[in-house]
DNA sequence: CTATTCACG
DNA sequence: ACGTACGTGAATAGT
């Protein structure tokens, strides 16, 4: 198969020369920087031995695009002064290497690459495009790949479909829709005002494309629809100047790009005369094995014959059936009613398959142009099958999709497989984007339901061979439904009390900015690192401490230790201190409150790689604690009304975790024993006896066993104490001489970690490690840590992730009102109503601890009962009005 | 869009 | 000798 590389000349040009900022010129004056960028690369492009080469540049004047839109820009800034001379040096430069060069009146280098790499596909040809513009993301075909530059210019990354399936999850095409609807601010693209990344894609999933998505904008609610109704026009004109011609008149055949890679040598002389002696040897160099021949011209490409796909038994499709109507929505619910396994997805439309080989496509739209039904209509149409338990379903998300039928009234009863959760078990550190996506990467080629169905196949077999089809089943499957009872629940907000909390800030902090300003001299913002780096760092004369890749350093390290050398420091510690507080805290929130009064927040079942949950929109697992008037927020997180909040929070579970799983005799008898363990861990340590540990030697102990559970090294506790990295290294060393178990472990962690090319829980949990392959010390090192963490950290996820199930589980059976509202990783909330108190907060004790609760059904305590830990596990209980209350 | 910073466990 | 603690999400600034 033979290859072209087309060149996007101006964008890379200006990549190289952003990223190459040292000055440097030729002997007669011409800046170089960034010739030498771009020559570097076209040396490595040049070694992937293409049969065609061509380098497109930008032609001066206005394009076909401004025709329709006067305003575009084209993503590209002035062109900086001492960048100029050097495009039309570079074509130059090509010309003597008998490089095709092409510019086209009118059109852009992106619409040259589109063309030639179109010519490339109709004759069979593959293409590399290689420019540093995402735009040309759109171009991608199977011949065709596209190459981006990364920070700097020599690092790239090359997408073809699949690769761009799993950074976008978006095909090709898709990614002019995307640039349509949310626009582009470096071309001056409109889009639909309003629209972003987030809204698009989710249009585009929901609707196929733009035109789809314009057409159905009826059934968006509110301003969503509002906004799509109104921007059609704005979209369809951006899609228009957004899409890559791949017609333009550019002038030249393929053959004219043939490259002959002999020629190279003719541009010697100028890269000398450009002072870069060693690319120019490197060219002298391809020059010369492209003439002896000895080289075969086009390289054999590592030959990767696919392994032949097992053939995995799935339902055959065997009668298609559409729906658009309420009479064949009603014909359609009879039948389903029927069956025993259903697959649904919601995409563009309903689809659902069943085990039996329907294909039910059900028409959503409802409009009057077009037939269909709204969602209401075909929810309330289907209740009956998805309440029925009896009817197993199959579902891409779940909670996802529970979620939607909960707006229509509707529950989702007899889930029997969530896809996401599934292949999150199964791949932890990269989970599924999107049906299609996943689709893609396991290299499916059906869609929707029928996609549901044949990955409910797949992932079944992977989950056994993955031993976690109890964690599967016993946790994570029937987790989903608690989730989603925890979201829908919500956690009640005293607005008024946020309120008030920020509003006593706000003088404080207008006080803190006018102190700051005068100390500095002038006004700035304290809030750009960038700019108070100048104003601590250069005008006052503070030591810098350390810096980051942009700058100067200005973090809560830093700050800290410069506290007491200009009173300017401590304004800012604490400003940024406070806005942090109201930004995040106050402001944020307030917008988060739903008209019941309560925020929802998202908990994601498949984003950390350890296990955990986490929380977003807005995050409730970071709610200060640490600090007294941080705390003060959590005031506001209250009761329902004739409710108590029941918290109840693990002692210590990673360390004890630790314990267990390390065997430790030393730190398993401190738990056993009970009492202080960062103490005792301090007796151990320094080496007296706990009567006589003072407060430092207490809290540099607890950096000790907070070290020990992240994978310790000596810096990493070094820089958390502040002590030099001798001191440090004596710590661990004598950690580890009086709990050898602990050391036994970390280093078998490693060991097995490498063997198996995975870290695990005490369920089975998870964790791919490739890291620990790898030839770098530094993500090496950390894969090592990884390997000794995870199993901790993953382990105390799970027994957390049990006491939920176990809650729920016993809150439903004892016929409590009371309802798990938030996990906080070691921690529960209960919203309780006044009367249930005493035996929720019994429950909630029992549950956490393992202990059996009356009228438990055992199948949710079977896991339960395999990690029973050999060190007790500690829960303190409270209760109170307010989060704030229940420590 | 990325980097920085900082809130939590 | 390398150069770091583990896991998250969100606001802000500025390229």
């Amino acid at each position: 198969m033979k290859k072209l590389i087309a060149i996007d000349g101006n964008s890379l040009l200006f990549r190289a020369y952003y990223a190459i900022q040292t000055a440097m010129t030729s002997r007669d004056g011409l800046p170089t920087n960034a010739l030498h960028g771009f020559t570097a690369m076209l040396i490595k492009l040049i070694e992937q031995k293409p049969d065609y080469m061509l380098v497109a540049f930008d032609m001066h004047g206005g394009t076909f695009r401004h025709d329709v839109y006067p305003e575009y820009k084209g993503g590209r800034k002035e062109t900086p002064e001492d960048l100029r001379p050097q495009i039309p040096a570079m074509r130059e430069l090509l010309k003597s290497m008998g490089i095709r060069t092409c510019e086209c009146f009118r059109y852009e280098a992106d619409d040259i690459l589109g063309t030639i790499s179109k010519m490339a596909e109709n004759a069979g040809i593959d293409s590399l495009i290689v420019t540093g513009d995402r735009d040309a993301l759109q171009l991608i075909s199977r011949n065709t790949h596209v190459m981006l530059t990364k920070k700097g210019i020599t690092e790239t990354v090359e997408y073809d479909e699949q690769a761009l399936m799993e950074a976008y999850g978006l095909t090709p095409k898709h990614m002019i829709d995307l640039k349509a609807l949310m626009g582009d601010s470096s071309d001056n693209i409109p889009g639909i005002k309003g629209v972003g990344e987030k809204t698009a894609k989710t249009l585009l999933e929901k609707y196929g494309d733009l035109e789809g998505v314009l057409q159905n904008a009826a059934n968006e609610k509110g301003a969503l629809q509002k906004k799509l109704m109104e921007g059609g026009d704005s979209a369809r004109m951006s899609y228009n100047i957004g899409t890559i011609c791949r017609e333009a008149p550019i002038g030249i055949t393929l053959e004219d790009c043939a490259f002959d890679p002999a020629a190279l040598e003719g541009g010697v002389p100028m890269l000398l005369k450009l002072g870069m002696k060693a690319n120019s040897a490197r060219i002298k160099a391809l020059a010369d094995s492209g003439k002896s021949g000895m080289e075969p011209h086009t390289a054999p490409r590592a030959q990767e014959a696919p392994a032949p796909e097992e053939e995995i038994e799935t339902v055959p499709i065997s009668e298609t059936v559409e729906v658009s109507t309420e009479e064949e929505l009603n014909a359609a619910a009879d039948k389903l009613m029927r069956e025993k396994l259903i697959a649904i997805d919601v995409g563009e439309e309903l689809t659902v398959l069943t085990g039996t080989g329907k294909y039910y496509i059900i028409k959503t739209g409802g409009t009057l142009l077009e037939p269909g039904l709204t969602p209401e209509e075909i929810y309330s149409g289907l209740k009956e099958v998805l309440e029925n338990a009896g009817i197993e379903k199959a579902v891409f998300d779940a909670k996802h999709f529970m979620t939607e039928l909960a707006q229509y009234g509707v529950k989702l009863n007899g889930l029997a497989f969530d896809i996401t959760v599934a292949d999150y078990l199964i791949n932890a550190i990269n989970p599924a984007k999107s049906l299609a996506y996943l689709a893609e990467t396991v290299g499916i080629p059906e869609r929707d339901a029928a996609a549901v169905m044949r990955l409910y196949a797949i992932l079944r077999r992977q989950l056994a061979e993955k031993g976690v089809e109890t964690l599967y089943y016993g946790v994570e499957l029937p987790l989903v439904t608690v989730l989603f009872d925890m979201e829908q629940a919500g956690f009640a907000v005293d607005a008024e009390a946020l309120r008030a909390i920020g509003e006593g800030m706000a003088g404080r902090i207008a006080e803190l900015e006018q102190q700051a300003y005068g100390l500095a001299g002038h006004s700035f913002n304290i809030l750009s690192p960038k700019q108070l780096g100048v104003v601590l760092f250069e005008e006052l004369g503070l030591p810098p401490r350390k810096k980051t890749k942009t700058g100067y350093s200005t973090d809560s390290d830093v700050l800290e230790s410069l506290t007491g050398m200009n009173p300017i420091v401590e304004t800012v510690i604490e400003y940024r201190f406070l806005t942090k507080l109201r930004s995040t805290f106050i402001d944020a929130m307030l917008k988060k409150i739903t008209p019941d009064g309560r925020i929802h927040t998202t908990l994601n079942q498949n984003v950390t790689a350890t296990g955990r949950i986490s929380s977003a929109e807005p995050n409730l697992q970071n709610i200060p604690v640490r600090t007294e008037q941080g705390r003060e927020i959590r005031r506001a997180f209250v009761a329902s009304p004739g409710c108590v909040l029941v918290g109840a929070d693990y002692s210590q579970i990673e360390l004890r975790v630790l314990a267990h799983m390390s065997g430790d005799e030393t730190l398993r008898q401190a738990f056993i024993s009970g009492g202080d363990i960062h103490a005792r861990t301090a007796a151990e340590v320094f080496g007296v006896p706990q009567e006589e540990v003072t407060k430092q030697m207490r809290s540099a102990a607890k950096a000790v066993n907070f070290g020990i559970v992240y994978g310790i090294s000596e810096f990493g506790l070094a820089n958390q104490l502040g002590i030099p990295r001798r001191t440090a290294g004596e710590y661990i060393k004598r950690y580890l001489d009086r709990c050898t178990g602990v050391r036994d472990y970390m280093k078998r962690a490693v060991e097995e970690g490498k063997r198996n090319g995975y870290a695990v829980t005490l369920t089975g949990r998870r964790r791919d490690l490739p890291e620990l392959k790898s030839g770098n010390f530094n993500t090496r090192s950390f894969g090592e840590r990884v390997a000794m963490n995870m199993p901790v950290q993953g382990s105390a996820a799970d027994i957390i992730k049990l006491a939920m199930l176990r809650v729920h589980d016993a809150l439903e059976r004892g016929g409590f009102k009371a309802k798990l509202v938030l996990q906080i990783h070691d921690e529960l909330i209960i919203d309780c109503p006044k009367n249930e108190v005493d035996p929720v907060k019994k429950l909630l004790h029992d549950c956490m601890l393992g202990v059996p609760v009356r009228g438990e059904a055992e199948s949710t305590t079977k896991i339960g009962q395999k990690i029973a830990l050999s060190v007790p596990l500690v829960a303190d209980v409270a209760e109170g009005h307010s989060w704030f209350d229940t420590k």
